[in-house]
DNA sequence: CTTAAGCATTAGATTCGTCTAATCCCACTC
DNA sequence: GAGTGGGATTAGACGAATCTAATGCTTAAG
């Protein structure tokens, strides 16, 4: 019924939408999906007149809740996919993104089902990502704090980390840097930097704060609990 | 940098091309791939322009090599996936079809390799459908006689059948006529059925000319050998 | 209150895959 | 060697998704 673009818009919108309450603006969805403004103002009218977005001119448009419900649906596909290429395919998790970003829109509901199933009902994805349920109940996508908002001394437990750029993924698993790593904040440099021990003795590893604002992070017991504070 | 709709038209070429020596007209084309004559004379119009068919106006279109290339990677998506679904994730036979002609144009050729690797280079499909290698080398698609062409008598197996109508398929499931079956021909009726005994004792099916046109069959030892001889 | 910069939208065009209606070939029958 | 029936092609149009170029809002600065 819905074509994959759109199932592609959708997905967009839902991923800005977390970023802050505000309606997500056209430019914003045109960048991520890497097309022309008029393009993404041609689709929003599209979605707009099926009761899969609001949308108010000039300024931006929001999910409906039928168009969250689609674009959970496709969120679930994808991060089953990612999950099951991992696990069951030998996939690194760097490399699982584009593949399940072209299948998402392809599966059917019985090979959904069947993933699901030999997965065990995951509830994250092997980026810390929540993967929705089969009933697309909405998901609490903003969980947690990120590392820039971290300061010095805290010990921290990685939750998610954003499975967008494979070699940022290679980076940080080379570093040891994945869902689970407990890491304490030796320094928040004012230039843009943060500086993290591995619990494990593994050293320290640098991060710059573009990369730091997509690693989420939760308060390990006994940590001053600033990391649970919104910046 | 080929669509999925051109794969799709290059996929049917190859599969009614097996079915004789003659150019494929534009109407078997249309026919299989439901939609009308007008609208397959202008795709091969593209096909040919590209190179991956040979047209003559009026007589139908044949499959360049590289055309051939084409549908034989499309074919060897199609096959594995099949495999896939069947050996890995539970599918029943009757149901990969339609699973594996959506996903057949999406899998990257990465997924291909580990899936290829995780079967193990199966050479089969479940169907008895063989399946390209890695390599795309034209596969014989022809080998083995139709059940429409035993005679009396005849002992044979099952070779292949097949993968387009799952009401087909259950239906031969349920009959006990899968590849590797064995079975003796017991009529051959001028009305266009021939029954069968399972050689396992498991009773007689009688199938009609339409179905046992798309059974594969080989000759066991011990049979009179007509099998093998075209009709 | 005015203006200009910066987004967003409108206008107009293109490509792909598809359709219906009209026309055209070709091969077979007489 | 016509004539005709049936399949194939041409003609013309359409929706989806995209682009570039032109125009229109909004707002923050003065
Ligand atoms: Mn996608
Ligand atoms: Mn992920
Ligand atoms: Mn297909
Ligand atoms: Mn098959």
């Amino acid at each position: 019924m819905l074509s994959a673009k759109m199932e592609d818009y959708l997905k967009a919108i839902y991923e800005l939408q977390r970023e802050s309450d505000e309606p997500v603006a056209t430019s914003r969805i045109a960048d991520l999906l890497d097309v022309t403004a008029p393009t993404a103002t041609s689709m929003m009218e599209s979605l707009a007149e099926r009761g899969l977005v609001e949308r108010e001119k000039y300024k931006g448009v929001r999910l409906t809740p039928e168009g969250e419900t689609v674009a959970l649906e496709v969120v679930r596909h994808h991060r089953l996919l990612e999950t099951y290429l991992t696990e069951e395919l030998g996939y690194d998790w760097a490399e699982v993104h584009d593949e399940a970003d072209r299948l998402e829109h392809h599966i059917s509901e019985e090979f959904e089902r069947r993933v699901a199933e030999m997965l065990d009902d995951p509830a994250v994805d092997p980026h810390g990502d929540p993967i929705p349920t089969d009933a697309l109940d909405p998901v609490d996508e903003t969980a947690g704090t990120t590392l820039v908002e971290a300061t010095e001394g805290d010990r921290l437990v990685v939750q998610r980390v954003s499975d967008r750029d494979p070699e940022e993924l290679a980076y940080l698993d080379e570093a040891g840097i994945v869902p689970g790593t407990e890491l304490v904040v030796e320094e928040v440099a004012p230039i843009g930097v943060v500086s993290v021990a591995l619990a494990d003795g593994e050293g320290t590893v640098s991060i710059p704060d573009a990369v730091a604002r997509t690693i989420f992070v939760d308060a390990t017991d006994g940590s001053t609990g600033s990391a649970t504070e919104a910046a």
